[in-house]
RNA sequence: GGGCAAUUAGCUCAGUCGGAUAGAGCGCCAGCCUCCGGAGCUGGAGGCCGCAGGUUCGAAUCCUGCAUUGCCCA
């Protein structure tokens, strides 16, 4: 049990004596400052109006009730308006590392999704052309959020929504269709509204190589089958190899043309209607989402008989709800933000709480090469593509940028910082902590200083303020996985590693490890640095980068 | 015109149920190599937390208005 719940556990016992409500808002944290102790609580506050104490009155009677049975704790103050500053005793940390180096890659695991089952979908770009740099944020957040949560007890599953029907696809085959058809000697152009990349070019070499110029000849509409479904292919092999490249896997691939294939938008669409959510206005078919608070009601069908992508998208989720989810998380490119209220007016009308859909909008992410901006437009084919930002500054570096920002805050990438190994890119910062770490274990192996066979008797040795600060810090991992999983916010995980990998440096510096003064002293150093490491390589795997044993 | 988000050190950013003297990195200045990896460590300067009100024991954090920027919708 970590220091934090040791307080909290106490606390509610006391307060439960004392006839008083634990209040929701109690928080038991590390104080800024390391004269308020370990931990610091102001429950006193909180309590002062219901217990009708001052606070400072009310915190002399908890400390009375508490000192004599919380027995890991060296002493209580009572400081400021009436906070609770908890002193632990140095015991209490040492014993936290036999715990870490028994549970191993399990340590700051938990309980909390009480394995509630979870559907992540993110990506799900259209398959018009390769990712690019804002794909690959959301592909970072996607993956290390479904890491994190599982290593929080969710039973995640994770999902890529691929749009394959609809006018878009269409656009897709013709310009690709006119590739092939230059490429076939006839002189056309593709029009404005075309994709304009030179990917596609390669596509309509690859049909060419495939059929040469035979599909001239074939009827038109053929002819553009044959060029989208092979763009469609092409481009999503692409799509995969560049996610797989990246450490991204997702579970499942779901189609839109499926939806419509098995009539499952036109059962939505029916379901709406006959809870009277839907309604007939000037041809089109309309879904009542302002009941739900969007701020006018959504088309779903148009008076051409077309169907909307809004009404593809509410099959879906009807669907994710029907395989039997609790919570969904839809992770997005923040020009999307528009569509949300109406998703989660729809998430109502199908009977699902507003919050059972979770949406993340992911900010655009402004690349930048040594300060200048690199223009980036889909549609005339001038960007860079992630591919090539992955082969240019490494999968790692580009994972721990994209995880050290809020998903929602605008992000600036520069191509030139980013690849200087040093702190302008942490992710440096924090294996070479690893690393350094597993340098001092292959010395030692090589001098045969083996770790000791009584750890508990060692532990006692590792008092120095240096000793403690990790030890603290390593206590608090656990809330740290926790608070990431419940914020969705994977950003935690990256300043809580850089700290760590902060406060081993710092030790390194100071304290020899292999060279101290007696054999018991290097062998207790070394259970730390055991315990360091493991958690340093845990937590970089939750962000999907890896821990090296020599960079 | 309406909506969403952002605004914290020169720069890039943390600070997520309101808490004690607001943090980190980069950059700048000054130091640390007889020693396990210097991709490291120590110290210093640098702030009206966009502006103005309000809520309370207490506000970067919550509320209202305004300003600026980005995006979405007509």
């Amino acid at each position: 049990m970590n220091a934090g719940n040791y307080i909290h556990d106490h606390l509610k016992d006391v307060a439960e004596e004392l006839g008083l409500e634990w209040p929701e808002r109690t928080v038991i944290e590390p104080p800024r400052e390391k004269r308020f102790g370990d931990l610091a609580c102001n429950l006193t506050m909180l309590l002062s109006r219901q217990a009708g104490q001052k606070p400072v009155d009310l915190a002399q009677k908890i400390k009375s009730l508490l000192e004599p049975r919380a027995d890991k704790i060296d002493r209580i103050e009572i400081a400021g308006p009436g906070f609770l500053n908890f002193h632990f005793k140095a015991s209490f940390w040492q014993e936290l590392i036999p715990v870490i180096i028994r549970e191993q890659e399990n340590f700051g695991s938990s309980g909390l999704g009480k394995n509630r089952k979870v559907l992540i979908e993110f990506v799900s770009a259209n398959p018009t052309g390769p990712l690019h740099i804002g794909h690959g944020r959301g592909a970072a957040l996607g993956d290390s959020l479904t890491r994190i949560m599982r290593f929080a007890g969710f039973d995640v599953s994770t999902e890529y929504y691929l749009n394959d029907a609809g006018r878009q696809m269409d656009v897709l085959g013709h310009s690709t269709w006119v590739r092939y058809q230059n490429l076939c000697g006839r002189m056309i152009s593709l029009e404005p509204e075309h994709y304009q990349g030179e990917y596609l070019k390669d596509v309509a070499g690859i049909i060419f190589s495939k059929h040469a110029c035979s599909l001239l000849k074939e009827s038109e509409d053929q002819a553009m089958d044959i060029c989208r479904e092979t763009a469609v292919q092409v481009i999503l092999d692409g799509i995969r190899e560049d996610l797989q490249h990246f450490g991204v896997e997702h579970q499942h691939w779901f189609s839109e043309k499926s939806l419509l294939e098995k009539q499952e938008v036109q059962k939505t669409l029916g379901f709406l209607s006959s809870r009277d959510l839907a309604y007939h206005h000037e041809g089109a078919l309309w879904f009542k989402s302002t009941l739900f608070g969007d701020d006018k009601d959504r088309v779903l069908r148009k008076s051409d008989g077309s169907l909307t992508y809004f009404a593809s998208d509410i099959a879906y989720h009807h669907n994710k709800y029907s395989r039997g989810f609790e919570t969904l998380v839809d992770i997005w490119g923040a020009d999307h933000h528009g569509y949300a209220p109406r998703m989660k007016s729809a998430v109502q009308a199908l009977d699902r709480s507003e919050n059972s859909l979770q949406v993340i909008l992911v900010q655009l992410v402004n690349l930048l090469r040594a300060g200048s901006q690199i223009s980036m437009s889909t549609r005339s084919g001038e960007f860079v593509t992630l591919r090539e930002v992955m082969d240019e500054v490494g999968v790692d570096s580009c994972r721990f940028i994209f995880l050290s920002r809020k998903s929602d805050s605008h992000l600036d990438f520069d191509l030139e910082e980013v690849k200087k190994k040093s702190m302008d890119n942490p992710v440096f910062y924090v294996q070479y902590a690893h690393a350094r770490i597993c340098s001092v274990f292959a010395k030692a192996e090589e001098r045969g200083q083996l770790p000791g066979s009584d750890p508990e008797a060692l532990l006692p040795l590792l008092k120095t303020p240096e000793d403690l600060s990790l030890l603290k810090h390593l206590d608090v991992f656990q809330d740290m996985v926790e608070a990431a999983a419940k914020n969705l916010s994977p950003h935690h995980i990256s300043y809580y590693l850089q700290e760590l990998a902060g406060l081993l440096h710092r030790y390194y510096t100071v304290h020899s490890v292999l060279n101290a003064a007696t054999p018991e002293l290097v062998q207790a150093r070394m259970l730390l640095l055991r315990a360091v490491a493991r958690v340093l390589k845990t937590g970089l795997n939750l962000l999907g980068v890896h821990a090296p044993e020599k960079m």
